[in-house]
DNA sequence: GTCTCTGCAAATTGTTTGCAAACTG
DNA sequence: CAGTTTGCAAACAATTTGCAGAGAC
């Protein structure tokens, strides 16, 4: 979390306090924060820290691969540190968004190229449905986990 | 396509020309145009439609049942009629998107909802390739099929 | 010291909404 | 005719960008 590749343009990346600290948000276990959700968080250790920054971070994160952008769900995208390959289940209820292992699924990429005239480079698997919790409980207000 | 379903809460919906023009490029197959690609081709039989007619008229239609609303990729969100289940690709260079049938891919949902503690209601599964054309051709301009 | 990065604010993009008039059934 | 729908314009939400100064290496 300390060394940042360079860009494919060759341009090395300055390792800021800002941009650590992004990163160590998208790094938290099971974390898929919105671009605003990162902001209220790292803003309580950069009290001035901009929105902008945010995504602007988060943008030339997305470029290098070290994260990743999700385009789940309607409103705000999300961003998530780019490990080991799973897809994601997002709570119509409060919104949350849970991993799932991608090994059950198979080879889908490969299904899929089998299937039409592309050339597949990558595969995004998203389910909606209740989690566990609002499974349980009663009618309750959405929140951001 | 000339009769709509009452909506939950029971008002009926009523056909005006506008919402057959949408519901019919929505209808054309393969199609699945962003907002402002629908308003672009209704325009050309109905110059002075507005775009939040049609906006208001994809949401309503959304709501009925019988249109989706695509949440892939970045930008504009896209549209499709509701017919049999599938899944899409979407091309990185020109940024078509074309369907791939689901049954070669299995039952997805039970194998989530066995790999997760969530109940599913849905799935959406989306690549990203390069369409046919595109993998043939020389580097070219995106377009919005 | 050089070149990237930041905060700020304004600009853009995509979508939603209030309202009075027009249209549907 | 009653109630929905429309066009218009303004409002809103999410994200991007220009710029001058601050910071990383």
């Amino acid at each position: 979390m300390d060394k940042l590749q360079t860009t494919e343009k060759g341009s090395p990346l300055r390792m800021t306090r800002q941009r650590r600290l992004i990163l160590q948000e998208l790094s938290k276990p099971g974390s898929h924060p919105t671009a605003d959700a990162v902001y209220q968080s790292v803003r309580r250790k950069i009290p001035n820290i901009s929105l902008g920054t945010v995504y602007r971070n988060l943008e030339i994160l997305t470029q290098t691969g070290m994260v990743k952008k999700l385009h789940i769900g309607p409103g705000q995208k999300r961003y998530e540190r780019s490990l080991k390959k799973h897809y994601h289940a997002r709570c119509t209820k409060c919104g949350c968004v849970n991993d799932i292992p991608a090994e059950p699924f198979g080879d889908l990429k490969q299904i899929a190229a089998a299937n039409s005239g592309f050339e597949i480079s990558s595969a995004e698997l998203e389910f909606e449905g209740l989690c566990k919790q609002c499974r349980d409980r009663s009618p309750e207000q959405p929140s951001t986990h």
